[in-house]
DNA sequence: AAAAACAAACGTAAATATGACGTTTGTAAA
DNA sequence: TTTACAAACGTCATATTTACGTTTGTTTTT
């Protein structure tokens, strides 16, 4: 049997993937279909989230972990909770009441909204009951309810936090090289950087471990590989105070 | 008549205040008081956040700003919403509980928690129905609820924040002097600056407009004003995209 | 077997920013 | 007039960033 629903507070989830081989951030969606009862009018029609419920007797992370873990059957990937969205008519527009209506959902539900940081290729989009696909999230498709502005927040939010943090890191294999560090950031920012210098400041990161590994299986000089040394960054206290607004 | 309540649902606010003369960070904090029936015993006594449940037809911004208000008379104070807080068990400590039969609150009230930067000095304390109160953040005193975990919480977003956007400025006054803005960055990081070098960076920055006016009524030298150009700062799309993890 | 293609990796010089200090200046109070 | 002292200015060494050119090690093509 479910557990009781708090029925006006809902966690949705913004789940970022990279895919290291189109080099392209995206988010994973899952379609929402309506038609008409004489199924010849297509009354909704697009993407939303994935969220649910929060449970009377669980955490909000609980949720969030519980919704990925549902989704796409990963748990331990890297969360954030970035937002909450509680505006009076979020849930307002014409098609959103139309889809209410066939759902067990309160018309002033606030939600607090994730996101997650993981890899494309751990996801089987196949696999789940739901029809879920990836967006890159340069290119988002019709969403519904507020999911387009949640979206977009979490995204900012990726923007601002992966300067300053190394959770480029959740978005790559274990092993990396240098120049799918530079891909995921690129992708991030909308921005090119020059691989020399890149490289060289990466490099120079005594939290950046080159292996006695090589790709494999590529045409061209098969790049180094490196890892990332969570104990080094933290023993770094890496709080470097550099002021630089 | 009050508007409708969402019993579940509330905003907590954590109200930074600069204050210049102090050099010190701090929260406005609510007393929170209760006697047996008696008098003879005292069941609570310590100090919270100022908050309120969301009203029905609000949205959550509004509701911050409107608990601003009601405690210190204040508007269009710089805010940030940084986080919920929803655990099943936040207002279950045996000291919330008694406190909670006297109020009409929901045991499982999920909040949504802001912060406020202002100075000090506008805020008058007494001049409001609550027994409000300044202390350093620092130096907190006992706090009911799950409020110490709030407020050490925006403390930690406030502190990565404040090295990326020019938000130190809305803990100033318009007009302010280097050292001011020294001052409060040694106050939120916790560090000594060195001043001639803090003072070269900040006088090169485009957006600090030096001002035909220097501090009146001091001893020793008066310090030159300044002040922050937000113009100029959006013009640069500061953005810089230094990456610094 | 040699050559071509090309990403990976290395290198260099100038410009800019930072960190660690010493020195001078302007004002009110002694 | 002198003193105290914060405000303001200056200097040098080092570190980081920016903007490029060059070499190397694979696989694929000739």
């Amino acid at each position: 049997m479910e557990p009781e629903k708090i029925l006006n507070i809902s966690v949705d989830c913004v789940v970022f993937g990279f895919d290291i081989n189109t080099k392209s951030l995206n988010v994973l969606l899952i379609k929402r279909f309506l038609a008409s009862e004489n199924k010849e009018e297509i009354l909704v029609d697009d993407y939303v989230l994935t969220g649910y419920h929060v449970y009377k007797e669980e955490t909000l992370d609980e949720t969030a972990t519980r919704v990925l873990k549902e989704l796409t059957g990963l748990t331990n990937q890297y969360k954030k909770q970035f937002k909450a969205f509680g505006n009076p008519d979020r849930l307002m527009n014409p098609k959103d009441i139309i889809w209410i209506k066939n759902e067990a959902f309160h018309l002033r539900t606030t939600t607090i909204a994730y996101y997650f940081l993981l890899k494309t290729e751990d996801v089987d989009v196949n696999n789940s009951k739901k029809q879920a696909k990836w967006f890159p999230v340069t290119n988002l498709p019709e969403l519904g309810f507020d999911h387009k502005k949640i979206i977009l927040e979490a995204y900012e939010d990726l923007k601002i936090k992966c300067l300053s943090e190394p959770i480029i890191f959740k978005l790559l294999p274990d092993k990396f090289s240098i120049n799918e560090v530079q891909d995921v950031y690129q992708s991030i920012l909308g921005i090119e950087i020059d691989n020399r210098n890149f490289r060289r400041k990466l490099i120079n990161k005594k939290y950046i471990i080159a292996l006695d590994e090589k790709q494999v299986g590529v045409s061209k000089k098969p790049a180094q590989l490196y890892m990332f040394s969570k104990d080094i960054y933290d023993k770094m206290f890496s709080k470097n105070y550099l002021i630089s607004m």
